[in-house]
DNA sequence: TCACGTCAAGCAGAT
DNA sequence: ATCTGCTTGACGTGA
């Protein structure tokens, strides 16, 4: 078990994610940012190990425009001994990493655009662990997309287009339940078809479920985890007092995380905390998991 | 220096 | 029709 936080570092003063707007576009430009996302990646990293938060997801901004028409620049080969480093890093320290690419990568969706924007974007994010020498215990999750109105006939076009994708995209690819379309059980189905992991979201699991037993959906989760994905990833996250439905806690529920701990039993997991104030939370969530046997120590180098 | 309108991209549900 | 949330406010023009 390893506790991990999204994206965003609060407390120590960069940013992984600093970018432009496409107007401002230039080879120069995408230098000089991706050179600052990169150093601030590691200088995040680094407060992790310190802090013994070895789950980490990495943002999507980290190459502005990537996967878009505009960008030309060669930036795999360009950034290649930077993000070797960020990689040794992350293997030396055991660090788990995933990436979760935003709400326009939809798979099945019936504009023929939408699908290409969103396999180039795969393709961006698989790049980067590429860059990374990752191997496919990291991962890439997306949810499954859009209904249209017909569930079935959209989970069948899901699939189809998963077969269609690059071995290097499907190897590190998951699914993740999400808060109003798709449900564990859907995913599940989906997993069922194709051999792709399922990622379970606890906090959309809550919103959008068949409320089965916790431990129960952990186990059908499990056995979609081969050995090579390594152990499931678990987002988790709670309902923000005074905050609009569905959207996330500004702060960790300390409650409702050591139940969702005690009642995740006897599963092993890594979990992704979606809280705003990200390491505060993350930090306060880690007391709880090192009570817990599943907790393992980082290894001291 | 700073306010504030705008920013690559999709979808569903609420208002 | 428009707004909101999603992993999240940042960018940079114009006063």
């Amino acid at each position: 078990m390893k506790i991990g936080y999204s994206c965003i570092n609060r407390s120590i003063g960069c940013k992984s994610s600093r970018t432009f707007r496409i107007k401002n576009y230039s080879d120069e430009r995408l230098k000089e940012i991706v050179e600052n996302n990169l150093g601030c990646l590691l200088k995040i990293l680094r407060f992790n190990v310190h802090k013994e938060l070895l789950f980490f997801r990495i943002t999507s901004d980290l190459v502005p425009f990537a996967s878009h028409p505009i960008c030309k620049f060669p930036w795999q080969g360009y950034f290649g001994d930077h993000f070797r480093e960020i990689g040794d890093f992350i293997k030396k320290n055991k660090i788990r990493i995933s990436m979760h690419p935003d709400q326009f990568i939809v798979l099945n969706s019936k504009k023929k655009e939408v699908l290409e924007n969103s396999v180039r974007e795969l393709k961006y994010h698989s790049d980067v662990m590429e860059a990374m020498k990752l191997n496919k215990s990291h991962k890439v999750q997306i949810h499954v997309g859009g209904v249209y109105g017909d569930k079935k006939k959209s989970i069948r076009r899901f699939i189809e287009r998963y077969h269609d994708l690059d071995e290097m995209i499907k190897k590190r690819l998951v699914i993740e339940n999400d808060d109003r379309s798709y449900t564990v059980s859907d995913c599940l189905l989906v997993s069922k078809a194709t051999g792709i992991p399922v990622l379970f979201d606890y906090f959309h699991d809550q919103l959008n479920s068949k409320k089965e037993d916790l431990s129960e959906i952990l186990g059908l989760i499990s056995n979609t985890w081969k050995r090579n994905d390594g152990i499931p990833m678990v987002d988790y996250s709670s309902q923000g007092p005074k905050r609009r439905p569905k959207s996330h806690a500004e702060k960790i529920d300390i409650g409702d995380f050591e139940n969702f701990i005690s009642r995740s039993r006897p599963y092993d997991i890594d979990i992704m905390l979606e809280i705003k104030d990200k390491e505060k939370s993350a930090m306060k969530a880690l007391k709880v998991a090192k009570k817990d046997k599943r907790f393992i120590l980082p290894q001291v180098i």
